[in-house]
DNA sequence: ATAGTTTATTTGGGTTACCAAATTTTTTAA
DNA sequence: TTAAAAAATTTGGTAACCCAAATAAACTAT
C-alpha cells in the first residue's frame, strides 16, 4: 500500500477549485488537464475515480464540478498550503515568492491537528504572504471586505489584506518603503492638499501618495 | 512521474542505517524486510536497485550493508527527522512521544536549505526530544561524550544528552520534577553523605538523588 | 552427512498514476 | 448541413512499489 496516494488526489482537487474560482466559465477535461500539466486520458480516469467517490461530479454536458465533500477537501489542502507559506515566510525568514514549491510539498503532511497548532504558533494568520485569505478549518472562507486605503478610517488598527495592482514597481516600491501584506498599520492623516495618507507602522511614520495607498487594500481589525 | 519516488527509497536507507548502527550483526535481507514490515521479495528487489545507484553493497555473504553514499543520504533524513521532532515539541507543543509519525512525513520534504533554516530557527540544537544527535548538514555526527551526572564538575553549564534508563517510571519522574532532554543545568553542590544531586535549573533548585543524577547524561557546554 | 529449518530468489500478480496514439463524439463555422 | 476542429474516450502501454507462493540454496543440529 503506497501512502501517497492522497497526494495526487489532492492536487486534483485544489486545482480544480481554483478553476471553477478563477475562472467563472465550466471546467472541462481539457482545462483541467491543461491546468494539471498531465494527459487528457491521465485525467479522465482519475476525475472518474473522484466522481465514485462523490468528490466531484460530471454533468450531462461533461463539466466537471466539485461537489461539496470535494470542494471542503480541496479548502482543506489550500489552508494548509496558505499556513505553511505564513510559516515559511514569517518564521524561516523566506521571500514571499520563494515559497510555493515548499509549501506545495507541505500542503500534504497528514495529520489531525497539525495545521491547528501551527496557526495557533503563528498567531491566527487570515492571510498568506500573498494576500490570500486563509479558510478556516472546517474549509469555510470569511468574507472580509477590504477597501483601499484611501477610504479607510483615520486612528484605527487595519491590516493590509491585498493590493490592487501587484506590478514589480509597485512591491519593490513597497518593500523600499518596509511594508508588506499582512501588516497593521493605522492612518494618522490624510493630506487635504494631494490626499496622500500617513501612517503609522511599527511606531514610525510614513508617507504614502494617493496613488500608492489606494493601491493598498486594508480591512478593519 | 511520480515526485514520491525518493520517499520510499529514503526509508530503505533510513531503516537499513538503524540496523547496521543498533546490531553490530550484520543485516540481511529478511532482517531488512522485518524492519520495514515488507516482503523480503520486495526488499530484495529494492536492495538491488539501491546496489545499482551504488548507495549499497552486497556482499558475498549477501549481507547487506550501506555505501559512504548510501549511510550519508540516510544520515541526511534522519537529520531532518530529529529537527523536525525539535520543531514540534518546542514550537508546536507536542510530547515527545507524538511526534514519530509527524516527522516520518515531515522528514521527506524536498528542499535545498529548509532544514539549514529550521535549525538556525531552532537555535541550532544538537540533540533531538528523545535525546539522539542531530547529524550536521554533510551527514557527520559529532561524536559527544556524555557522562552521567554524578561524574560532572559542578559549577558549570551542562545539558542532558540523554538518558541512561528510559523507564517510564523514570520518564515521569523526570516530568515531575520539571526536566527533561535538552535542558541546561549547572550543579550546585553534591552532599557528601548520599551523594545527592543539587542542581540549578532556571533559577530553581532540584534536588535529585544519586540513582536518579546516574541516569542523566550530560555533556559540558 | 543428512533432515530440517532458515534465508534467498524467482515467478506471476496487483495497484496507482502516468503516457501516446487512435478513435469516437461533439462543437463550430463556413 | 457538412467538413474541420476540438474535446472526450478507448486502447495498449510503462514504471514504481508492493504481494503470495513456489523453488533453490545455505545453514544447523543431531
Amino acid at each position: 500500500m503506497q501512502h501517497f496516494a492522497h497526494h495526487s488526489e489532492e492536487n486534483y482537487l485544489k486545482t480544480l477549485y481554483k478553476l471553477e474560482d478563477k475562472q467563472k466559465t465550466k471546467v472541462n477535461n481539457i482545462a483541467l488537464s491543461k491546468a494539471l500539466d498531465l494527459n487528457p486520458a491521465t485525467v479522465l480516469e482519475m476525475v472518474r475515480k473522484l466522481n465514485t467517490k462523490r468528490m466531484v461530479e460530471i454533468l450531462p454536458d461533461k463539466t466537471i464540478r466539485l461537489t461539496d465533500k470535494g470542494k471542503k477537501k480541496a479548502l482543506i489542502v489550500i489552508r494548509k498550503h496558505r499556513i505553511w507559506e505564513v510559516f515559511l515566510v514569517d518564521k524561516l525568514n523566506y521571500k514571499w515568492n520563494e515559497v510555493h514549491n515548499l509549501a506545495e510539498q507541505l500542503e500534504h503532511i497528514e495529520s489531525d491537528d497539525l495545521e491547528k497548532r501551527l496557526e495557533a504558533f503563528l498567531g491566527f494568520p487570515s492571510v498568506d504572504p500573498h494576500g490570500d485569505l486563509i479558510p478556516d478549518k472546517d474549509g469555510k472562507i470569511k468574507k472580509i471586505k477590504t477597501q483601499p486605503l484611501t477610504e479607510a478610517p483615520l486612528k484605527k488598527k487595519l491590516t493590509i489584506m491585498a493590493l490592487g495592482d501587484s506590478s514589480d514597481e509597485f512591491l519593490k516600491y513597497l518593500n523600499k518603503v518596509g511594508l508588506t501584506i499582512g501588516d497593521t498599520i493605522e492612518i494618522s492623516d490624510i493630506e487635504d492638499f494631494d490626499k496622500s495618507v500617513t501612517l503609522i507602522y511599527k511606531k514610525k511614520s510614513i508617507v504614502l501618495s494617493n496613488a500608492a495607498a489606494s493601491n493598498l487594500l486594508v480591512n478593519i481589525l
